[in-house]
DNA sequence: CACCAAACCGAATGTCATTCGGTTATTCGT
DNA sequence: ACGAATAACCGAATGACATTCGGTTTGGTG
């Protein structure tokens, strides 16, 4: 074959074809993604540089999916809620590529889709009122919330496996705990978020609200 | 060449071989694992099965030097800065392996040291009355925080790039705060820290501490 | 209408993980 | 102490993968 009339790849086709395969089977390769693409996999370089762009751009969807969820637009309650709803849709959308992350973690974080949705909790904090610096630890913590509750869904990261002989105390709470058919993994995040805000909610915030322009909502 | 007079391999030499290599370049192929070791790549398959229990045996590896580390022996001062210690001292040796999440995350964990890790804490838990899912939920929310924080460190994996053009509220903060050069991300582990002691602390505690065999110190 | 770039393909290269057959040294049973 | 089984090494071979290159047709541009 040589050039078709009609082009057969693109850069979303090969984004979202090779997110789809880390979905299924927890990584993908080259001639894989050629082969669900209906294309050889030569054929995929004059559209990406190689494998590590590809996994780039199953970022930026990623990113694209969090920002057109639902728990991004709704800017209502207070600042509290807002930040639970930015958290608990920010782990939603990562939970459900969480096949995906060990491919992701360890790279650099530079596109477009990822930074607008901090950028979107920075605004948030900020205009709640703390300082710079608060707004920087703010995102962290939240962020670490996200990104380790992922990693916890994703596989059995944990010690989860005990052995009464070994592990005896471990073994017996997980016996008599009320986490045995799944929802572990749940509750850590909504006790890890609840005592995130609870604690952001202690800080003394030097910045009256009214110090940042309130840009669109009344002050 | 044939067999050796003294073998030139062991478990251990392949593992700390391989999470050497890890620490250094963030990956680690056979042939190159075989060089450092002064083999060839076939002879290191009559000590292991393969790659995946290499990597298995680097987590081990890692278990075990927390364990050995200074954070853990001393059982001494409330629970809540026992469980302080647990966490700093889990995070510490899984930031000084930084580059081996990526290897690590995914994979089921059934090694005995990990196993080990978790059951101090579970013991520490269980001895301070909390109830066999409180134990569960504490252990997964600190696992949670060690394992965010750890991905945090290892890469900029959050939005530390942005633009002024972009992400101009992010971007004015990271200028303003008191984090640019480093600290980041261990002031928001101490944070997430903070929250979360603060947050098992306000657990109301159903089970007396008598009520579990206080097995050395008095109760 | 000639030409260049775009989009596909097949074949080739170098690396990797793994397997296999061969060689020597140790060990274990007798 | 002797012979067989086994352990620990090696080199070569296999099959998969990422990437590159040269070739072919098509679409667009001057």
């Amino acid at each position: 074959m040589a050039r078709p009339r009609t082009p057969l790849l693109s850069l979303e086709k090969i984004h979202t074809g090779a997110l789809e395969l880390v979905d299924e089977l927890g990584d993908f390769t080259i001639p894989q993604l050629a082969r669900r693409l209906g294309v050889s996999p030569s054929s995929l370089y004059h559209h990406v540089q190689g494998r590590p762009e590809i996994i780039n751009g199953m970022r930026s969807i990623i990113g694209a999916q969090a920002l057109a969820s639902d728990g991004f637009p709704p800017a209502q309650g207070s600042w509290q809620e807002q930040a639970a709803a930015w958290t608990r849709n920010y782990r939603k959308v990562l939970s459900l590529h969480a096949k995906a992350i060990p491919l992701l973690v360890g790279e650099a974080v530079t596109d477009a889709p990822t930074l607008e949705i901090y950028e979107r909790l920075a605004v948030l904090l900020a205009g709640a009122g703390f300082d710079d610096s608060q707004v920087i630890l703010g995102i962290s913590v939240l962020d670490i919330l996200c990104l380790g509750s992922s990693v916890d869904t994703a596989g059995p990261s944990a010690a989860w496996r005990a052995g009464a002989e070994t592990e005896p105390v471990l073994h017996r709470a997980m016996d008599g705990s009320r986490y045995q058919h799944g929802g572990r993994s749940d509750a850590a995040f909504e006790a890890g978020l609840s005592a995130a805000l609870a604690y952001l909610s202690s800080l003394p915030r030097p910045v009256p609200v009214a110090a940042y322009p309130a840009e669109d909502a009344a002050g």
